[in-house]
DNA sequence: ATATATAGGTACCCCATGGATAGTGACTGC
DNA sequence: GCAGTCACTATCCATGGGGTACCTATATAT
């Protein structure tokens, strides 16, 4: 889990090798949910219910579980205000803002590239159809 | 599904939407095994059994099954060659090769900050430890 | 002759995870 | 006094990811 999975790459991690650190980090980014909410999440800071509305068909559960482990990864920063009705905010930290940026890209990809897709997709049944 | 999910956005997709074709499109990227085998696929043509030893982990059934989406949704192309033993080689399509820079960029990212996330990790199991 | 290895997969089973639904506490507005 | 708000938790169920075994057809080794 060290970073002597790879002593020869650049920065001693190789995220191909399922016991280097870095792999686990793939597998934590590796989430519809965690792609939508770090991007919810990019313009400011956020109550969970403005999330919530905000990432369509998320339910309270994946939301905080997700919320959760981004948190624990010191990519996002929970702030609780103790009112009644409760107060809980969340923003980026730095870390997170630079994730962000790359993930949005991703974002902005598929949106972009949503019509090939479609299209493949189209072409791929169409073979299997028609032989 | 299809691109009026929200017209007044830059592409007419919006993946926040969960019926949007672009969210399916992100649900098809979030899955730590289409980083590693686009990744593996970036620098050229590579035989089903090269990507196994790369892509280290993979089971026979996730490495088809992640090719055979790839391929379906054009960002691969599969090529057989019918001889004995088999021989098929995948490479990826140029869809696929723009998708590969971006993917590449969260892989170095993770192995960039691998160090920053154990550390975050750490002091998170810390807290919960001494309250 | 028999055994083993290769290459690119399938077939099968199991359990962890994702997803849906319902409930909770402490107030406020009607 | 009843519904609504807010940020969740608890519980159940189904899907699908993951592991293992197996397949075909040949070349090579013993």
């Amino acid at each position: 889990m060290d970073s002597d999975c790879a002593p020869d790459t650049p920065f001693g991690y190789d995220a191909f090798r399922r016991h280097c650190m870095s792999h686990t980090v793939l597998e934590m980014l590796a989430s519809k949910w965690v792609y939508l909410v770090v991007g919810a999440l990019k313009p400011g800071r956020r109550r969970y219910g403005e999330l919530q509305r905000k990432v369509e068909g998320i339910t309270p559960k994946m939301l905080t579980q997700t919320l959760r482990v981004l948190e624990r990864d010191g990519l996002v920063r929970r702030e609780i205000f103790p009112v009644i009705p409760p107060r809980v905010e969340y923003e980026l930290t730095d870390l997170g803002r630079n994730l962000a940026d790359l993930l949005n890209q991703i974002r902005v990809w598929s949106e972009q590239h949503a019509p090939d897709i479609r299209d493949a997709r189209a072409r791929s049944l169409e073979g299997e159809l028609t032989g």
